[in-house]
DNA sequence: AAGATATCCAACCGCCGTCGA
DNA sequence: ATCGACGGCGGTTGGATATCT
């Protein structure tokens, strides 16, 4: 099974996204969507001699050996990799490795504003869906959204400003009857987030769900 | 300058869903 | 229906680096 994540905007024509301010339907579930080893990566052993999966850094060498193998095989059956590239290392750290760091189409620049805008927007409605997010802003990995959220989240809750600004909650409108389930999956969320968050953040969420439900009235 | 502390982020882990035998 | 292999996902960890004292 190879399964290909896509990094265009993955909404098709017609249909609301998550980033739209006329939102969609509850069960839109969109996404189916210098080396310092020193030890040769062809023998790694453990003391019963049977090969061990190598952990840690990837090393240069690793790395060109991954992309050759991707190159000739494409990407997908990862468990095939460490035969056929001789690496030793597991299915699940080639594809990590691969899809975050190799390949072709990632963005190396820190995130901008739009896509900071992006991610807020899709964290207030669909919550901490990081593969989702990642297919709504090309050349992003789930991963490097996962890190930059929570290195913002932190940064907001040290100088006491709230997660949300409050212009995004206001902007945002959600028909009446996603309200339950919107309002579910935001308790959740927030029962966890409240024990380190602001009042700041209390407020603007009453607002959010306050104006949310008037609009639709 | 040096040690302590904070921050960042690459990589791992465990769980879950899917698929084929 | 069951089981194992595989891949995807979100949470967490720990080493490297930056900043502070």
């Amino acid at each position: 099974m190879t399964v290909v994540r896509v990094d265009e905007n993955p909404a098709p024509d017609g249909e609301n996204s998550p980033l739209d301010d006329e939102y969609v339907s509850a069960d839109d579930e969109h996404v189916d969507d210098e080396d310092k080893e020193t030890d040769s990566i062809d023998d790694y052993e453990n003391p019963s001699g049977t090969p061990q999966m190598k952990k840690g850094p990837w090393s240069p060498e690793e790395d060109k050996r991954l992309k050759d193998y991707v190159e000739v095989h494409g990407a997908g059956n990862w468990n095939k990799v460490q035969q056929n590239a001789r690496l030793n290392r597991c299915g699940k750290s080639c594809r990590l490795r691969w899809t975050n760091h190799l390949r072709p189409d990632l963005k190396k620049e820190p995130f901008n504003a739009e896509e900071e805008e992006k991610i807020i927007k899709l964290h207030i409605r669909r919550g901490p869906k990081w593969s989702m997010m990642a297919s709504y802003l090309p050349g992003r990995t789930d991963n490097e959204i996962k890190n930059f959220w929570n290195t913002r989240k932190r940064r907001k809750q040290r100088c006491g400003s709230p997660l949300y600004p409050e212009y995004m909650l206001s902007q945002l409108s959600v028909p009446l009857n996603m309200m339950p389930v919107l309002k579910l999956k935001l308790q959740t969320y927030v029962q966890v987030q409240m024990l380190f968050s602001t009042p700041a953040n209390v407020i603007q969420l009453l607002v959010f769900l306050i104006l949310g439900s008037r609009i639709h009235h």
